[in-house]
DNA sequence: TTATTATTATTCGGATTGGTACAAAATTCA
DNA sequence: TGAATTTTGTACCAATCCGAATAATAATAA
């Protein structure tokens, strides 16, 4: 149905292209990330970046969605896992982990934590993403506990906004800990007596 | 008895010089701090500068050990603060909170968790020096959950290390949240809930 | 074929980058 | 007073930065 555009067909796929480009910011971050560097990546010329995705700022915050959906997708399986809450915030942190030692070059931590935080105090835009996001995780939590307090897999009396305050700070930890080049077992670690203490 | 060194005199305070390079490294991270920023901020010249601290990444350091012995000396209070546990931990995360909400144009975070993680994947030295501060903060909590143990004011079978982890998380989390713009309640909110778990 | 449209590729420009060379200035020592 | 020494201030360097202007290219539409 969708037919075929006037003009020049595009040489590029905008979405591996945007995928690309997400992994340049998450190895070195905003500031250190240079349009060379990204149209080297992507294997498109600069006028053909500013057409696609604006400027160089527009282009991180849309990579930055792209890696907030994947944050938003593991916490509604989180919140739909129908293990038993420890089992379910056990794998929640596993795959995190998982995903913060990966990366072509040595473990890269967390694209968000450890990327936006240095750019927010002087932009606003991406303070306010990363707030979003911050807040996000949260809620996102605090449904999982309330879920696990309705089933009566917790306390009653768990307090399950701050419990999600808590598992939060985990996962932004996870995030540092394993760009600083700590091991797959030292945060299991932490993960582990997170999860006992939480649930 | 210092005598007098020969040539013309220095025309700044190399402290004082440090800790505004710390101030400028603090607000926008290594990458975005420029060599001018560095010299109007300290009122050095460039080439200055360089004869005082070596060239950026040395002057960046220089500032990490800086704010690094802040770290250690709150770690040491912390280890001996006399009250109860809990008492103590909730000063530790209070005075932590009240530096990162401090700061001229807003509240900055940590130096070290908003600023070092983003270069760590690129830098040997700085991940080296990330990674030395994250086991230092590590290490001195543990040792306070051991007092702690030792004085009867928490359960022998209590692990010690992975309790320290999950503490550190709850600093690292308050740095990357101040900076982000969570308010001082908020951050409170997981201080509190960190004390009731942990303690 | 010819016009239209959209994208690509090359090039450039002004600003800024980290770092340095060199001469002027300010002090102590002889 | 003058030589020696150290720091300062200016100017400069090559490289890189982000962004845009312009022209060539490749497709559809008429």
């Amino acid at each position: 149905m969708t037919k075929k555009p006037r003009g020049r067909p595009r040489s590029y796929d905008p979405q591996k292209a945007l995928g690309k480009a997400l992994e340049s910011f998450w190895a070195s971050g905003f500031a250190s990330t240079s349009l060379d560097d990204l149209a080297a990546a992507t294997g498109m010329n600069r006028p053909s970046l500013y057409a696609a995705f604006g400027d160089k700022k527009q282009l991180y915050l849309k990579s930055f969605e792209i890696f907030a959906g994947g944050v938003h997708a593991a916490l509604t399986s989180l919140k739909e896992d129908s293990s038993p809450p420890r089992k379910a915030l056990e794998r929640f942190y596993a795959e995190a982990t998982e995903i913060y030692l990966s990366g072509p070059d040595g473990p890269r931590g967390c694209f968000i934590i450890c990327t936006a935080p240095v750019e927010a105090a002087n932009d606003d835009d991406i303070r306010e993403a990363l707030s979003t996001v911050l807040s996000e995780i949260d809620k996102g939590l605090e449904a999982f506990f309330e879920k696990a307090k309705s089933k009566g897999e917790l306390a009653k009396d768990t307090d399950a906004s701050a419990r999600a305050k808590l598992a939060g700070a985990v996962l932004h930890s996870l995030a540092v800990r394993a760009r600083a080049g700590e091991t797959k077992q030292e945060l299991q670690k932490l993960a582990r007596e997170a999860v006992s203490l939480l649930t």
